[in-house]
RNA sequence: GCCGGAGUGACGGAAUUGGCAGACGUGCAGCACUCAAAAUGCUGUGUCCUCAGUGGCGUGUGGGUUCGAGUCCCACCUCCGGCACCA
């Protein structure tokens, strides 16, 4: 026996929108909750991993509605940027036609899954009407600073064909999209100054309470912030540089210096000298070397320039160094290296015979090379016999004073590179005035339009530079001839504010009116893949702050609370279009429906870990379904006895289910609701073969289809109206739990002796310490097992267990 | 190398605080219904042992704390994720 899912599921899926269900303004009158999942990019299909994330963002919809939340879900589209333009290039088709076509297949999947969106705050990153407010962005960041161009080594994607963000490589330096390798590049691009937020993005993720812990440490190793002091070096025969070190308590035992073969200084220091010849084929080949090569070496390797410096605290003259180990992007791209508390140091002072002074004492025993540990400062005058802080500080101070150098703080994220050579993006809304140099187009002249073109594809350069229309305008001061930028903004930039467009997604006038933000934010629930824990994550949180900032954003960090749900596991590999290994729904709704596939999709594993697919759950699910239907529709005979301890029971037995759904729910550990709701229709079942009282199975059915709601809403919500209710099951209230109900009268007392399991015994929920010890001890198994043993020791804990320790 | 997370039946997993290990589902086996099959229902299903008990063993490995450990502590192994010449 099966119910009709494929009518029901469509007629409520009809129901839902045309009575605008999910549809929400504000209201004071309601306590509001922000529920949102991570929008899109629109590929046009939904794989059951994808699923997932909706069932439980749907899930969630529904309950806090049934709690009395004005609940708002909103749905969108992060339809610019690289994964829907490489889509489209995958298919031969221009994005302009893909993009509008895979929103509506993708809706058509959200209305079939029976997701609850309010749909009247649609928006799509693609939308002049929406990127307008990217450059809008753009421009006020500008205004303040946070936004320029610069010439720097840049990560380059040779099969994208753009430059990328530092975050949008990963893993062994491959790019984040597609997996190859990325090389250097000299390039003068677009920056967001991310860098001048890092102590405050730092600081405020102790206070993301609600943030997965992984999530919030992988953020602040990302900001990798690192306390120590700047210090300015002389080089014998004229010329200066700085150095970062976490150190400078080690400064005595400086005995040469590195500087980054891109350093600035390098030219001026090797020319004339012995080597130049060699020193230019070094700086040469780790130029051309990308990352991956230059750690494949191995070894430390460097050259020396024939030139000293003098190291300020002895005066000691060292041998400066070029070598690919330090980097011109960290710190001042120059160190003073201390072999002996340096073990990168060490390595390059052993290759190349370089003294090594020892500034710290190492520990007894000490049998390593160098000595990283705290100990007593030795062989540096002012600083001995002190430990680590106390030596910092002093020659803190002492750098202060000889007007040197001073305490500093370096952090490893680097600016946020917002260029890129792409077609489908948001033009970047800057002109280049041969009279004014660089100006930004005035506010009343956004949007500046995406100009169509034909042949979009990646051509290395952006393709915007080709279209003479587009690039060649007026100065907006001078009037004069002038070309627009022409390289478009990362996508990330779209996904960084779009949940506060949602709150007043259509403003024609304004970003958003501040008083519907206000009203909505921040986010109470944001769910998205652990894939994004720094990338638009920490962008996001970025533009929010830089948007509370302007007095924009009421708030300063967006989202309140945080989940991050596992992937879909299927043949050993993350479930994804690239590894070939995607189910797609469409059997399980034709043959099973939308219910029994959330069902299994809730029941597959702890919505945090990543979960194997199994082809078998769904029609297990489903067969749950039937047997519930069928439970709820069929006629049952009832008896007109008088309630008693059976009635009891069962009643414990649903109120039991009702607090554990709620508090499973509220833990987000949905896997175990499924169970609790089937063992619960599996007790009824026996219910029914006992003399069964008619409102006491009404009331469990009726309670049964109240914590189905949020799960599976089709089947729950035609069950609802066929028992005779005219409301809508999605607006009634989340079913309560009686706790003098829902405690169990009698329990199983285990009874133990020495740890092992001996004996059960029925007896009542509150018996007290000394009956439970005398029910233990009476048992005859128990005496059995006791023979003429002493008794050392009784443990009671009732009603639950007793212990009887002997010999 | 550093920082996280995880190891439980044939499989996915359950076990809020240390207190009946294996809920629930899948798979498998047997039975019922059927000419038969599917579907459905019922029963069984950690493992070992003279097929039987009031039994032994059992949550990656080895120790420890405790009356009692999947859960706490120490050491180790394996897997997964992140970072990785960041001075």
């Amino acid at each position: 026996m099966s119910y009709d899912h494929q009518a029901i599921e469509s007629k409520w899926q009809d129901l839902w929108e045309k009575e605008k269900v999910f549809e929400v303004s504000e209201d004071d009158s309601k306590p509001k909750f922000y529920n949102v999942a991570m929008y899109p990019y629109p590929s046009g299909e939904l794989h059951v991993g994808h699923i997932r994330n909706y069932t439980y963002i749907d899930l969630i919809t529904r309950y806090k509605m049934m709690q009395g939340f004005n609940v708002l879900c909103p749905m969108g589209w992060d339809s610019f940027g690289l994964p829907a333009e490489n889509a489209a290039i995958d298919q031969g088709l221009h994005p302009r036609e893909s993009v509008p076509g895979q929103i509506e297949r993708m809706k058509a999947h959200f209305r079939r899954l029976g997701v609850g969106f309010d749909w009247t705050r649609e928006l799509a990153s693609h939308d002049p009407a929406y990127y307008r407010w990217d450059q809008w962005i753009f421009l006020e960041l500008y205004k303040r600073g946070l936004a320029y161009k610069a010439e720097a080594a840049v990560n380059w994607c040779p099969k994208d064909q753009t430059v990328l963000a530092n975050e949008q490589v990963v893993g062994d330096d491959v790019c984040e999209r597609c997996g190859t390798p990325v090389e250097k590049k000299m390039l003068s691009q677009w920056q967001f100054r991310i860098t001048q937020y890092a102590d405050r993005l730092l600081d405020s993720i102790d206070n993301l309470d609600h943030w997965p812990d992984r999530v919030r440490t992988m953020q602040r190793n990302w900001i990798g912030r690192s306390a120590g002091a700047t210090f300015t070096i002389q080089v014998d025969g004229g010329g200066t540089f700085d150095v970062f070190t976490t150190r400078p308590d080690t400064s005595f035992g400086m005995t040469f210096c590195v500087l980054a073969p891109e350093h600035p200084l390098v030219e001026e220091l090797i020319g004339g000298m012995e080597n130049e010849a060699e020193s230019r084929d070094y700086i040469a080949a780790a130029g051309r070397a990308s990352e991956i090569e230059r750690m494949a070496e191995g070894d430390k390797t460097g050259v020396f320039t024939g030139r000293y410096a003098i190291n300020p605290v002895n005066d000691a003259r060292v041998p400066i160094y070029i070598a690919e180990y330090v980097l011109m992007g960290y710190g001042t791209g120059a160190i003073m290296a201390v072999p002996g508390q340096d073990q990168r140091d060490w390595d390059f002072a052993t290759k190349y015979g370089i003294e090594i002074i020892r500034t710290v004492q190492p520990e007894e025993g000490f049998g390593g090379e160098a000595y990283l540990g705290d100990g007593p400062t030795i062989n540096s005058d002012f600083l001995n016999d002190l430990l680590q802080e106390e030596a910092k500080t002093k020659i803190i101070d002492w750098f202060v004073k000889q007007g040197i150098g001073e305490a500093a703080i370096q952090y490893r994220l680097r600016d946020w590179l917002i260029s890129r050579q792409r077609y489908w993006g948001a033009p970047i809304p800057m002109v280049n005035c041969s009279n004014c140099g660089l100006v930004p187009v005035p506010e009343n002249q956004l949007p500046v339009i995406l100009p169509d073109v034909e042949n979009y594809l990646p051509k290395g350069k952006s393709p915007l530079a080709m279209v003479d229309d587009f690039v060649n305008t007026e100065c907006p001061e001078c009037d004069g001839p002038a070309q627009r930028e022409t390289d478009t903004m990362d996508t990330f930039m779209g996904s960084s504010w779009y949940f506060l467009r949602y709150t007043d997604a259509h403003n024609e006038d304004v970003i958003f009116d501040p008083e519907k933000a206000k009203y909505w934010m921040p986010l109470d629930q944001y769910i998205g893949g652990v894939e994004h824990a720094i990338l638009h994550l920490l962008y996001a949180r970025f533009i929010t702050m830089f948007l509370y900032d302007i007095g924009l954003s009421p708030v300063e960090e967006p989202f309140e609370r945080m989940f991050t749900q596992g992937m879909l596991v299927k043949d050993g590999a993350k479930m994804s279009k690239s590894k070939g290994n995607v189910v797609s729904p469409d059997h399980y709704y034709d043959a099973y429906g939308a219910d029994a596939l959330r069902l299994f999709e809730l029941f597959v594993g702890p919505p945090k870990d990543d979960a194997v697919w199994n082809d078998a759950g769904a029609p297990g699910t489903k067969r749950f379904l039937d047997r519930f239907w069928k439970q709820s529709v069929d006629e049952h005979e009832f008896s007109d006895r008088v309630a008693d301890d059976r009635d009891r029971e069962i009643l414990g037995v649903a109120h039991r289910t009702v607090r554990k759904v709620t508090d499973d729910i509220d833990r987000f550990h949905f896997n175990t609701t499924v169970p609790a709701l089937m063992t619960l229709s599996n007790e009824l079942q026996s219910y029914l073969g006992d003399e069964p009282l008619k409102e006491i199975f009404d009331e469990i059915i009726e309670k049964m289809l109240l914590m189905l709601s949020p799960m599976a809403p089709h089947l729950a919500h035609e069950l609802w109206e066929m028992k005779g209710h005219d409301s809508m099951l999605a607006h009634e209230p989340w079913p309560t739990w009686d706790e003098d109900l829902a405690r169990e009268e009698t329990a199983t007392m285990i009874v133990q002796v020495n740890g092992k399991v001996r004996d059960r015994i029925e007896v009542s929920a509150d018996i007290e310490e000394s009956e439970a010890k005398a029910v233990a001890m009476a048992s005859e198994k128990i005496q059995g097992w006791l023979d003429d043993a002493e008794v050392k020791r009784v443990i009671v804990r009732p009603p639950k267990l007793v212990n009887i320790v002997i010999e």
